[in-house]
Formats: structure tokens, C-alpha cells, sequence
DNA sequence: TTGTACGCGTTATCAT
DNA sequence: ATGATAACGCGTACAA
């Protein structure tokens, strides 16, 4: 079904039938009305990729995220679905599996395919063959859960709040607390909050314990446990992520320490699900979702403008501590 | 830049141009050279809308889910997103909040949009204006989580599985097993399920006790804590899907319950934190990213014959009994 | 207010 | 093996 032939029915021209649709207002109650009504009986809706050919835009926003198995990822992919729809637009996720690589390929179809503007979170974004690319095409894009000054981002302050989770253990009286991380150098939040530790332990003079890096997460379980059989564990693990403080306070479980009365627990990100885990999770609660909204968001009003948006245009989010009762006074006080 | 001025560059017209991209056999090896080199040097991209238009298809896949929030659904799509980048398809995602009325936007947009073939979860396949609407327009597509007879799908038997779970924890020695459910009528899966419970409880001769329902998931934890403190609560709680059981456990404890030793709880879907939980959730494990993978191979088997599933060709994937902490042999025995 | 006609950038048919 | 050219379906000057 075409546009010609809604005009032939209507008994006017295509520009007629076209402008009744995209401006209703330049054509009278009556013809638009049989257009109407002659676009219904024919069931015709404009051709998509004729209009993108057409106007130069898609209405389309790529999204470019590591993962949709850490829930940090899906409820922010959920919140951009969500104002994505609301403001008329289509989104493309691709995933990367935390690799620059597929970062940029990503990107590069995405392009190809002619997004109206990217949303992404990368590995790096001050070491970044997937941003080199895009900067060059002028596109309108944003970072999520990414920080630099070069690029327009939208996330929280990662290593201030480490700081903040370092400091609530030290006020309950914790003087052991250890880090346990993924690949440091797989991410830029990673770093940020490793950064964020060493401020808060330097701060209150505690005693620097070395981090317990964690190069695969499916192996995390038993290295956190080798490292808790140690003579003298640590009062408090302060973790670099939900998943990762999962797996910590099931560590603690198998090494017959109960969280929080032997060895407090901390995460970082505030999935939904650790709210309501037994015991429920200390973490700093990023608004997930809210990044991805914001994200669109800030993105669109840009669209609509015709600009992009710039380093100046960040927007720093509210991060929340949510203390809950993965964590308490530490056992021997 | 286009294909006219990578024409005019290499000294061939646009045919050859075209030619080199998508048929390069049919083009001497010398001319394909230069063209190719004039392409590179103009960084110079077939733009997708044009393509679009000429060949009438679009190599994007529609995806249409309830929600990203719950991993079971953001598992699938990290698997419709991995075979969908493997065989050279985008992918456009929406998510419906469980309703119809989402559920036949989204399809509608993305007919529109002119997406190759769709994928799509609805509440109820038996009836559903989404599917209606689908099954006129002749696209190429498959259910996933849903069964039904009349629609191609890929899922695993729900009743069966609950069935056997049920039989796993009558074998164990429980007399009073109870369901947890969300709202029944709001999916298929949901009924089927608690029909297999029903065919279980029945198999074993045990008491039919009241199922708890809870309607909204956000007070499930309430919910099932005052069903909990009735005069014998059940020594098991089969809950409808892994969310569920997690509140249940939290539910239990609140109650002064130990998870498995005073009350047993399992779960169904196999979300991948559920293994990580302590303690780690006795659940009915469905393939989640297996199930959107396949379901992207189904649908791309057909998009290049032509052709589009049928309901004979669904696939019916194995589930797992996952037998893990939280269910135990029932503290009277 | 409405219509005519061109061009968006491709692919594909038909010649050569 | 290569080239000329006609669609694909739409939006929008420009003219009426």
C-alpha cells in the first residue's frame, strides 16, 4: 500500500495525502478528512524506510552496552526503551561484551544504519577506537555509567561514592576492609571506584588491605573463599559491584561466616533484586533505570534542536547508599 | 557520500559499484580492486534507508517483550542479540509492561518500520490483538515463553516442569505444598504452571492447599509473610518464577522461618543470579539466552527461504531440575 | 488549499 | 564484464 494509491482513492494528489499526515493543519477539514478515511479503508502507513530515505533521519537511536546479563545494564536499557517510546523513537541495542572491538563495530553499523543519535556505555571513553569513529561522524551521542570531561556522560560520582561506603564501615567501626573488584582495567568505573576506596581508607587512616581482584566472575565464589580462610580476614568486603557482593556473601557462607555478624558485605549498583535479598544488600543504589531515561532524554532534546550534545551538557546523577543488612557493627566490639 | 561520487572516483558507473558490495564475483578482479579502494578512500558506507527502499527488506528483527526488569526477559534478549549480530540482523526491541495494548503498538510500529521478522512474548497467545494484527500482515515470526498450538514457539513444557518439582519436593517427604503465584491471568505461563502444580499435587494424593496469589510483585513479600503466619503454614513454597521465591525466602525469614531447614522454597526460570544466592534457589532452569538464540536461528532459517515458521516447527527446549539449597527434606521427618 | 515534479541512494533489469 | 536507466515510496519546492 502506497501513498499513490491512497491518493487515487481520495481522489487527490500525493502531496495531499502526505501533507495530511505530517501536516494536517496545511490542508482543509474536508479533504483531510476523505484522506482519512481513505487511508484507513486501505490500511496504508507511510513506508519507513522511504521517509528515512526521504528526510535523512530514522527516528532510530542505536544503543551500545556490554552486557544484558548484569542487571545494571537491563534496567537502564529498560528506562531508554521506556522515554524512548514515549518520545516516538526506535531503539538498535547491540552488546560488547566489555570488548573494544565489538564497541566499535557496534558503532560503525550503527552509523551505516543511520541512527539519529548513539547512547552508550564503553570501556573506556579516554581510550576509545569506537568514539575516535564517532566524533569524526558528527552524530549526537551520549555515555552512560562512563565519566570524562570530553564526552557528553550521564552516571553517577563513582568514586566519591566509594568514598561515602568506605566511610559508613569505618563509622560502624570497621578497620579491616578489603576491596574486591573485577578487572580493574576493564572499566573506567572500576577504576573510579577503586580510586574512591583508596581516598576513603586514606581518610580514616585505616590500615590498606590489598584488593581482591577477581579476573572471572564465574570464579568468584572461590577466590573471595581463599581469600576469607586467611588467618586474619577482614571485617568488611566492600565489593565493586551488586553481582560481585553476591557472590562475596556467598563466599562468606561457605568460609561459616554469617553476614552481617561476622563479615559485613557491601555492593555498588542497586539492582532491584538486592533489596530483597535475604540478607538484603548495602549498596550504593545508582537510579538505573533513570540513567537510561535521562540519557534519552538529554539525547533528544539535541535531536530536536538539530545540535548534539557537549562535554558541558553532563548530567551528574544522585546516587543513594542504601543501607540495609548485609552489613553492621563489626563482631569484635 | 554515495555511490555516484565511489563511481565517478573509481572511473566505473554505479552498476559496477553496486556490483563490487553485493555480487563481487561479478566483477573483474582489476575494477574491483579500484573500487574498492575508492571506497575506502571516500569512507564510503551503502546507506541502509536507500537499500531499504530498493530491496524491500530491512535485515532488522523486531523484539517484543514484557519487561527488561525481570532477567528472565533480559536474558533472552542478551541471547536474541548475540545470534542476531551473528547473522547480520538488528535488532528493535520494545517492552509492553505485561499489556495488550503495548504489546499491539509495538507490533504495529515495527510493521510499519518494516522489520524482516519479529519475535515477540504476549500475556496470551490464545487471545491477542497483537498476533491478530501479525498474522494478516503475513511477517515471518515466533513466540517465545508462550505456547500454543495455532503459532510457531519456542519454550519449555511449563506444566511438565512444574509438575516435576512438585514431585521432587513430595519425594523429599512435604505434605503441605503451597503455590505462589503473581496474577494467574496475566500470561500463559502463569496458568500452566499452576495447572502443573494442580496435575502434581493431584499425582501425589496431597492436600490442595489455597494457592497465594499476589498481585502486585512489589507487595509479595507482605503477602506471603501473613500467609506464612496462619497456624500451620505449608513446609514448602513452590513460587511461580525466581523473583517470587527470592521474596519468599525473604518472607520466610521475616517470619523467624530458616530456608530449607523449617520451610523449603523453589523457584522456576533459572535466572543466573538464583545459583549465586545463599541459599543458592532450587528452581525449574529454562535456557533463557538458548531460548532467544534459538529463536533468532528459527526465524533467519525461514527469512532466507522465504518462507516463515509455521506452528509445526516450534521448539519445545529441555528444562533442568536445578536441586540446590533452599529445599530440603521437611523438619518434622 | 492543492497539484506537479524532482530527488533521496540504492538495486536490478536489460543492453552492450 | 560493464553501463544506462527504471523503479522503490516518500517529502517538499515551486507553481497554480
Amino acid at each position: 500500500m502506497t501513498i499513490q494509491k491512497v491518493a487515487k482513492e481520495a481522489g487527490v494528489s500525493v502531496a495531499t495525502v502526505s501533507r495530511t499526515f505530517n501536516y494536517p493543519d496545511q490542508v482543509s477539514e474536508k479533504t483531510r478528512l476523505r484522506v482519512q478515511e481513505a487511508a484507513a479503508q486501505l490500511n496504508y502507513f507511510p513506508n519507513a524506510s522511504a521517509r528515512n530515505l526521504r528526510t535523512q533521519h530514522t527516528r532510530t537511536i542505536g544503543v551500545v552496552l556490554p552486557t544484558l546479563i548484569n542487571p545494571v545494564f537491563s534496567e537502564c536499557l529498560q528506562g531508554i526503551a521506556e522515554m524512548a517510546a514515549e518520545q516516538g523513537y526506535s531503539i538498535m541495542p547491540f552488546t560488547t561484551s566489555y570488548t573494544q572491538s565489538a564497541e566499535q563495530e557496534a558503532v560503525e553499523q550503527l552509523m551505516h544504519f543511520g541512527v539519529d543519535g548513539l547512547i552508550l556505555v564503553v570501556s573506556d571513553p579516554h581510550n576509545s577506537p569506537a568514539l575516535d569513529v564517532l566524533r569524526k561522524s558528527k552524530i549526537p551521542y551520549v555515555l552512560t555509567y562512563n565519566w570524562s570531561e570530553k564526552h557528553p556522560c550521564v552516571s553517577v560520582d563513582n568514586q566519591q561514592a566509594f568514598t561515602e561506603i568506605v566511610h559508613y564501615l569505618a563509622q560502624l567501626g570497621h578497620k579491616k576492609i578489603a576491596m574486591v573488584s573485577g578487572l580493574r582495567h576493564a572499566s573506567d568505573r572500576a577504576q573510579q571506584r577503586y580510586q574512591g576506596f583508596l581516598n576513603g581508607i586514606a581518610q580514616q587512616n585505616l590500615e590498606v588491605l590489598p584488593i581482591i581482584e577477581v579476573p572471572f566472575i564465574d570464579h568468584a565464589v572461590e577466590a573471595i573463599t581463599s581469600e576469607l580462610k586467611k588467618s586474619t580476614p577482614p571485617t568488611a568486603l566492600v565489593c565493586s559491584n551488586d553481582l560481585m557482593a553476591i557472590r562475596a556473601i556467598r563466599a562468606a557462607s561457605i568460609c561459616q561466616l554469617q553476614v552481617p555478624k561476622d563479615i559485613s558485605v557491601t555492593g555498588f549498583d542497586g539492582i532491584r533484586l538486592a533489596q530483597d535479598l535475604t540478607p538484603s544488600l548495602t549498596t550504593i543504589a545508582q537510579p538505573n533505570t533513570e540513567i537510561g531515561r535521562r540519557s534519552v532524554e538529554l539525547l533528544t532534546k539535541h535531536l530536536r534542536l538539530g545540535s548534539r550534545p557537549c562535554a558541558a551538557s553532563s548530567l551528574l546523577l544522585d546516587h543513594q547508599l542504601h543501607i540495609a543488612e548485609s552489613s553492621a557493627v563489626p563482631a569484635f566490639l
